[in-house]
DNA sequence: GGCGCGGATGCAACTCGGTTGCGTCTGCCT
DNA sequence: AGGCAGACGCAACCGAGTTGCATCCGCGCC
């Protein structure tokens, strides 16, 4: 348990540092957000946020919503389009521009991040068509689930 | 004109036969939503499903919903999920199973099915995982929006 | 350390894509 | 033609995400 609440606090002061460093003003909500992105082991919903917060930082709905949009926008985190209509974020471990594939699981619904697997660099598109961003989805059973 | 509605009932009767032969009952709001499928360059929403029926066969809402989902159980159409939010249907042109690359452009919001376009075969997840469907969308600019 | 301001938060009300329950209607088999 | 399971229409509902506005607070400045 002090290990545990060690590395929480490790890993708040991680994300106020990411925050201060993408040149935003550093707040709890935006903190204790970033910092639930970084501890989470696969991709997070605006509810499931809201709850991990809630025992220590409870934090508005809508402010949840208005976090996770500008740490999107300012590259902190990135936002994959669910099958089921719902977001998904993860932190940019690794700094913004990663493209990287996801895997979502029909057992439990979870989404990761496949940090390791390629997205093809180019595709073919018909005539005129200017492609700007590829994203790949993989669909299946996660280790657990399975 | 006489041309148009020509090719109209042709694509009401290749409906028909499409859903007839897949087994589900004909009826008319299954008939026009298939034939508005296939009439279409693009998937479209349940809300453009709506309008494009409208003006010759009313459609209820739910009963659009209901229909396209029916139609997704059964092979006839296929769903792509999207950065907004909202669900697209295409017709499955060629059969079920025909897994295609899809396009989404940020300028009109219209996604297009490239079925020239190769989906990876395989590709690399985490130890343990079961891979089962590969979904490729590229996002960019069509012809038109460029 | 205190001051002031612009941007951030909280709350309430709203939008909209999709769902559910239920009574009536109809495609299809006999 | 007759009967029934399944489809349709309507109304109420749900839940993710948005908007408007008053209050609060991080941070640059003194
Ligand atoms: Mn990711
Ligand atoms: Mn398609
Ligand atoms: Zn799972
Ligand atoms: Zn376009």
């Amino acid at each position: 348990m002090a290990r545990t609440s060690h590395r929480t606090a490790a890993r708040a002061v991680e994300a106020q540092r990411r925050i201060r460093e993408a040149g935003e003003r550093v707040t709890t909500p935006r903190s204790a957000v970033l910092a639930a992105l970084l501890a989470a082991d696969h991709a997070l919903t605006h509810h499931e946020v809201e709850e991990a917060l809630a025992p220590v930082t409870p934090v508005d709905r809508v402010t949840v919503y208005r976090v996770l949009d500008r740490l999107v926008a300012t590259g902190l985190a990135h936002r994959i389009p669910g099958e089921d209509r719902t977001w998904r974020f993860g932190a940019n471990r690794r700094g913004p521009g990663g493209a990287h594939a996801h895997f979502t699981c029909s057992g439990c619904g979870r989404t990761v991040c496949l940090e390791e697997t390629e997205v093809p660099a180019a595709v073919k598109v018909p005539r005129g068509f200017v492609p700007q961003r590829i994203e790949l989805t993989v669909q299946g059973l996660c280790a657990a689930c399975r």
